[in-house]
RNA sequence: GCUCCCGUAGCUCAAUGGACAGAGCGACAGCCUUCUAAGCUGUGGGUUGUGGGUUCGAAUCCCGCCGGGGGCGCCA
């Protein structure tokens, strides 16, 4: 917020260091990191480095040096407009902003850009992120809800930071699995199923796992056994077989039973408050996707081995790599059906053309790095020039106390599951600590706040670290959580309530008294958000963002807990506060709504 | 065998080339007649797995080793 000084500064010094033949290295610029004062720092290390490289140290070490450079530098600066003071510190040059001034500009800035305080200039690019890829004819897990928040609030941050963003969504509607489901539910259940959206997908899973058991090899079964397993196989092979041939009755039982699957995955997506622009199925790319094979194969990338076996592509070969690294891919089953990856390489296709992205990023857990490798490497050797554009964000796999969650051994924590404990959970909490609250209100509050948890606690580490899923811990309401978050935006509600002035219409917004350390880190902390967003965008790492609302709502707590506001006893100091609060609230909400959170007014 | 990820306080995690490696949980001690105690304040806790290297400066970058997990021809 105070980059015209900051630019102005930076080439004072240039000027400086020409005037007495100091190397020009580039100065990188940082909040000095002590509380109680603001400003910015820079240092002289590599400066002196750099002279001392040339041969022009007379012997002085490094940071010695630093330091004479530094010094020199704040005496040759003079005062600086908005700068208070200088100092010269082991190698660092330190520059106070004018307390008084800075804070109003920092405050005066949160207010006027209200909900767009933080947004980064518009990019002129388009990014596509792809995330909420659950297989149909299951159930909607705690991983597929780590992959989906963390897609939904990486788009919030690439968008907030000023790209064009396309939300996309690539539900798994193909393969083996979802014809097992088919298959028993026509065999076993037709007509059977719960009239519940959520009970009817849970439903689904339960089949799935009860005909994977009836379906896989055991050891020491009877003759007849065997042979029953065998027939039910022939029939679910014959099954994926019609559906690929278009037969209409089993096309049509699997988009009704599909539908099932999307009417969950629709309602678990609205609580979420994620609203997918695109959705592509793996069943609308399976017919280009073998075209792209003919293609490889007519140009020699690919190797038809049919009828004895697949169509693969020697992805090491092709590119002289004499490690194996990218391995061998298979990209069409020797009886001419298309696979996951073949199918990838017709959706990329599909991206950069028809939606005409520039960058196109992939949130899918980390064990399908290969995959995606492999992918982006084949598209390469196409020619497929946006190959490169193409990025897999990885993020570790979520597994439970007992192990890795199984689909097939249906040992899996369904995320319908966690959000009804989450609202019971919270309905405690409110019974015990605000039991004013109107029986009418809790339940909202109880869904923002369970939310706020989940959410956060999937946020707060970092993408590509494998997680534990413990739901005490997910729904902990006390200390690094959503709810701590939640709860400074009340608290800032509560205050501005009770003042009983309209924010907007009042504009004193003089910091000319003593300010405290709680109100310099509180401006401090909003002051970094605009960066942060950029950061995180940059990375793909919405972590970011999540450490950093958890860092502003502890200067607002302990700023909260410290200073009076309604009860200051100037009357100039009050109304500054005020508006101090209202900027802290802006800014709060701003960041938990880049990671899907919203506060409610009370809790 | 090849390859990817991880190793930081008792536990869960931050810090991705800069000043004293920080939080939460757990433990202990305080703070509600004052704006919401889902909060605040304090105490204790570390040879950053290990050995080298690069650098003025390394938890961070490079190499080796140890330990844990994932992946590697017709699953998704």
């Amino acid at each position: 917020m105070f980059e015209k000084e900051q630019q102005s500064i930076e080439a004072k010094i240039r000027d400086f260091c020409a005037a007495n033949d100091i190397p020009q290295v580039e100065l990188k610029w940082m909040p000095i990191p002590f509380s109680g004062e603001w400003g910015i720092s820079t240092s002289f290390f590599a400066t002196a480095a750099a002279e001392a490289k040339a041969g022009k140290s007379k012997g002085i070490p490094v940071p010695a040096r630093a330091q004479e450079i530094a010094e020199a530098a704040k005496n040759a600066l003079g005062l600086q407009p908005g700068i208070s003071r200088g100092e010269a510190v082991k190698g660092y040059l330190n520059l106070y902003f004018s307390t008084a001034e800075y804070a109003r500009r920092v405050v005066e800035t949160v207010l006027a850009d209200g909900e767009k305080f933080g947004a980064g200039h518009p990019k002129n690019e388009r990014v596509m992120v792809e995330y909420a890829q659950p297989n149909t004819h299951h159930s909607f897990h705690i991983g597929h809800y780590r992959n989906t928040i963390l897609g939904e609030a990486l788009a919030r941050i690439v968008e907030f930071a000023g790209f064009e963003t396309i939300r996309a969504s690539y539900p798994g509607d193909l393969g083996l699995g979802v014809i097992t489901v088919l298959w028993a539910y026509e065999k076993f259940y037709k007509g059977q199923e719960p009239a519940d959206i959520h009970e009817r997908g849970q439903w689904l899973l339960k089949i799935y796992a009860e005909a994977t058991n009836l379906l896989s090899e055991k050891e020491g079964k009877t003759p007849a056994e065997k042979a029953q397993r065998e027939a039910y196989d022939a029939e679910r092979r014959e099954m994926y077989r019609k559906w690929d041939a278009g037969d209409e009755y089993v096309r049509q039982l699997w988009l009704e039973t599909r539908e099932w699957s999307m009417q969950e995955l629709r309602d678990i997506l609205e609580m979420m408050d994620v609203k997918i622009d695109v959705w592509f199925f793996e069943s609308e790319v399976d017919e280009p996707s073998k075209k792209i094979v003919e293609e490889l194969i007519a140009r020699g990338i690919a190797e038809d081995e049919r009828p004895t076996g697949p169509v693969i592509v020697k992805i090491d070969e092709k590119l002289g790599l004499a490690k194996e690294k990218y391995r061998v891919a298979v990209i069409l089953r020797s009886d001419g059906t298309s696979l996951y990856l073949t199918k990838d390489l017709a959706l990329a296709e599909q991206k950069f053309d028809e939606y005409h992205v520039d960058r196109s990023v992939y949130v899918v857990d980390n064990r399908q790095s290969l995959h995606f490798q492999q992918a982006f490497k084949i598209l390469e050797l196409w020619g497929f020039k946006q190959a490169e554009k193409c990025y897999h964000l990885a993020y570790g796999f979520v597994s439970l106390p007992e192990g890795a969650m199984s689909a097939r051994r249906g040992r899996v924590v369904l995320f319908k599951e966690v959000y009804d404990e989450a609202i019971q959970r919270v309905l405690a909490t409110i019974a015990e600590k605000n039991p004013n609250m109107p029986e009418g209100e809790r339940r909202g509050v109880a869904q923002k706040i369970g939310m706020g948890a989940l959410a956060y606690s999937m946020l707060s580490v970092d993408n590509n670290k494998d997680m534990v899923f413990d739901i005490n811990e997910a729904l902990s309401f006390d200390g690094k959580t959503g709810p701590y978050i939640q709860n400074a935006v009340v608290r800032a509600n509560s205050i501005l309530r009770k003042s009983g002035i309209d924010i907007r219409a009042s504009n004193t917004r003089n910091f000319d008294y003593q300010l405290t350390n709680h109100e310099i880190e509180l401006i401090e902390q909003m002051s970094r958000f605009p960066a942060v967003v950029q950061q995180a965008a940059e990375e793909y790492r919405p972590l970011l963002v999540a450490a950093y609302a958890y860092d502003l709502a502890t200067a607002f707590h302990s700023f909260y807990h410290a200073v009076p506001v309604l009860q200051a006893d100037d009357e100039s100091v009050r109304a500054a506060r005020l508006q101090l609060v209202a900027s802290a609230r802006q800014a709060l909400t701003n960041a938990l709504r880049l990671l899907a959170v919203s506060a409610p007014e009370v809790m």
